[in-house]
DNA sequence: CTGTTAGCGCCTTCAT
DNA sequence: ATGAAGGCGCTAACAG
């Protein structure tokens, strides 16, 4: 017979065991441990004691339960596979930290992206979650804005329409402008840009469109190719006279970089993770994707303490990261 | 004045409510939602309707308070900042949603990762986890045995000594002895290994004594060298007569790469995300990460649901992948 | 098949 | 400063 099996999993010990060790009221010890309201110090000592004695640990649910706050964010997030999420959820699990909240994270495995995000809205929710931050990409606003009846909502990675809902974000389009501009500095003329459709992708829209208008107004070329996907990157062919391509993201920058020859220039988006080694020494341009994270947390937990009740938008800069990938023309 | 703040937000519908909307008792109501018990037809679809009428999501706290059972895994990651915790996370989360449990993932910010941990782990009792997974690298076992009283835990990444824990991790020894191998079958005979010392990461240095073994069997001639981080392995000087480095990680190997002359081989380790881009053509030995995100939940969830009780260790195995950064000789 | 009843562990008035 | 008592939303006996 194995060995937990055989063991009887000792009853974890709730506040009437601590009471009775203590030989106090269990709102005595629901006082004491909670360090509000008036408790003597005598009192207070022999229930920490009988608490560390016993291993106690404070039972969320029954506290959820009554006082209906459980200092806990729920946080929605599309893929943490993909470097993005996965910044965004370490910037929030610091700054949560900090603001004294937990934070619970749940994330789509692939497939059906939101379906699952409204089960996994829901399964927060049940886990009554004090708040929620989303960090939708492609999950349309209308599928999370029911839910503002039941709990504060803050979006991160883009502006939110709905003024009920906070938002921070990097500007995209601007990131996309410099980086435009910064390539042409550079002396080159006829640039494709990928661009992919505002409907795939809001965000990744509002760098090339970034990306174009920024090589316009310094003067040159913009080329504009449909991307329908990142993956499908490596099947672009650089049309004739092209001396760059940007790309909508690092790993779209890679796939080009590995099909385009040698002479042609190549410019990603992003800036953080493995991508940003200097071996590669891509250029592109850099999000600060964990201080949205910390943003999205600041901005949640103020209105849930109550510090502030406005809804506003925050939008963050990056900045361009030169590199050696894009290389001067001439 | 705000919108929200203007605006009482509706008390959430309990089942009472429910009860209520559709004329039966709250009990009826339980039994309806659960799908247990018995209920008539009728009963249900009128519940059902309510239900949905109202928005009604259940409350996790309360159900968790009086059943004992959350159908929650608790996971504790290192970081998610590195691919491997990411991918880990990842494939946890796709087969908890098949076995029908939710996932809760907390990671630590970064600095004081052992303390963190063991507050990140009380955190989750605290929320009434039915089960934890942790994904260790450096906190010592001792840490969280204790816990055991308290839920079954599985490690992932590491074979877990106490027999008490079933364990899940890739045999990253003989994925060092095979990648070793590999480097010798192209020609290379002086060959340096960046290894870490066993209590830096025991999985690094697993890979290190790996590669030393593979290399020795083939015959070529390890040589070994002591490396305090990866950090700082874009520091490392090779030695005359190398001509191949080896590198714990992908990520040492990209910055190896980067100070490493352009006629020296370089090897990594891991062999998923960003780094696996094609452009890189990194070799490497890829481990099957989700996989064990994917065992890890199901070791976990097969004692939950008592289908099996023995305690055991799921050793799984990955492959060299050649790349183009180990080049042959001659 | 259905309703009634009794808690789960905790916080919070309300007395004392 | 402390204890007693009520109830948060829900499930699990137990009667009917």
């Amino acid at each position: 017979m194995d060995i937990i099996s055989g063991m009887t999993r000792p009853k974890t010990p709730t506040i009437v065991d601590i009471a009775a060790a203590a030989g106090v009221s269990k709102s005595a010890v629901s006082r004491a441990l909670l360090g509000q309201g008036d408790v003597s110090p005598e009192t207070r000592r022999r229930v920490e004691d009988a608490a560390k004695r016993l291993g106690y640990v404070a039972n969320a649910m029954a506290r959820g339960l009554v006082s209906a706050r459980t200092k806990t964010i729920g946080v929605v997030l599309r893929d943490v596979k993909k470097p993005y999420y996965a910044y965004l959820q370490a910037g929030m699990q610091a700054q949560a930290e900090r603001r004294d909240y937990r934070i619970v994270t749940t994330t789509n495995a692939g497939e059906a992206e939101i379906e699952d995000a409204i089960r996994e809205i829901t399964n927060l929710i049940s886990l009554q979650v004090d708040g929620l931050i989303i960090a939708p990409a492609r999950l349309p606003s209308s599928e999370y804005v029911p839910y503002l009846t039941r709990v504060p909502i803050v979006v991160a990675g883009r502006r939110e329409a709905d003024e009920r809902i906070s938002s921070v974000a990097c500007d995209e389009y601007e990131g996309g402008v410099l980086l435009g501009r910064h390539v042409v500095s550079l002396g080159h003329r006829d640039i494709a840009v990928l661009v992919v459709d505002e409907n795939y992708s809001a965000r990744y829209h509002a760098r090339g469109a970034g990306m174009l208008a920024g090589i316009r107004a310094a003067g040159g070329n913009p080329i504009p190719r449909m991307m329908p996907s990142d993956l499908v990157a490596a099947q672009f062919a650089s049309p004739e006279g092209v001396t760059a391509i940007m790309c909508p993201t690092d790993s779209a920058a890679m796939d080009v970089l590995d099909v385009a020859g040698p002479d042609i220039s190549v410019a990603g988006f992003d800036g953080y993770g493995p991508l940003a080694a200097p071996f590669i020494g891509l250029t592109t341009f850099r999000q600060p994707v964990e201080e949205m994270g910390r943003t999205a947390v600041d901005l949640l937990v103020d209105r849930l303490e109550e510090i502030s009740d406005d809804h506003r938008f925050v939008s963050l800069h990056g900045a361009v990261i030169p590199g050696r990938t894009v290389r001067p023309v001439g």
